[in-house]
DNA sequence: TATTGTTATACTCTATAACTATA
DNA sequence: TATAGTTATAGAGTATAACAATA
């Protein structure tokens, strides 16, 4: 039983036990800085989240769901609230009239601007670091995430 | 304006960026997973929380909301929900009588203990690092979260 | 008076199941 | 038959405000 073991039941060494901590530390605080992120704009997470998602491409009520890990029928209460709001609207689609798209407006482009703006975590922790420790860092996180 | 300026209304390099999605990627990760074991105990993420924290010591209502930094009363209900299931119990709080200390159970602290062992986002993703690897990102993340 | 925990209320998110309109 | 979106329903988390017991 070595330190680079892959069994799953395997206990955790010291080291590891406290990378993982601090990664639940990065977790909790990511969050509630995109919480409060949100709740500046009068949006909840999940508005948030669905926002910034539309911002980049419009898309059917279902590939939401999937992005978003939740059931279809979630969407609809989340997207029925940006429409309140003016943010979003729903399309049909040209291709297949059974499938709505949801789009961006004007307006809830804005929005997802000033959100993405107003989300300094990109900017705070991470200018504790010099280019070359970031460019460590994401080499690290490619490689954990095996997206490297 | 260089690479190192604080100033928060800089608009973030690419690098920067990648390491934000990165993190951002982490973060989701982390949360699937987290609430995929506590639904594998048949507890909610916020239940499966407060039964981690718990298990290291018991605290008063109020201390349990400053942890999960919500509102007092929401702690009421998710530790009614444990205590249904004789995971953790009230205890008066001998000093200060308006006080309710919630500790876990003997079968909650096997609980979570279990939760704790299932959990395996310790292992899985940290096991493409090497030890030095790791030790390298627990220096990165110290200096990220201000805590080196 | 201030604090601890609770209750009451309302809103949002969540999953499940049944429904509709299309395909 | 199968799929996309919705509706209906129920449970859980959340914040706010008001309350009882205690300090």
């Amino acid at each position: 039983m070595t330190q680079h073991s892959h069994d799953p039941a395997a206990p955790a060494d010291a080291l590891t036990v406290e990378v993982v901590e601090l990664i639940g530390t990065v977790v909790a605080r990511y969050h509630e800085e995109y919480e409060h992120a949100a709740a500046r704009h009068a949006l909840t997470g999940a508005q948030a989240r669905v926002l910034a998602l539309l911002s980049r491409e419009p898309m059917p009520m279902r590939r939401i769901a999937q992005q978003l890990k939740c059931e279809p029928s979630n969407v609809t209460g989340i997207v029925d609230r940006l429409e309140a709001r003016g943010l979003v609207e729903r399309r049909p689609d040209p291709d297949d009239r059974r499938v709505k798209l949801a789009a961006v407006t004007d307006e809830g482009m804005g929005t997802a601007g000033r959100l993405r703006a107003s989300l300094n975590f990109a900017r705070e922790p991470l200018a504790a670091l010099s280019a070359e420790d970031r460019g460590v860092l994401r080499d690290l996180l490619r490689r954990m995430l095996g997206t490297a």
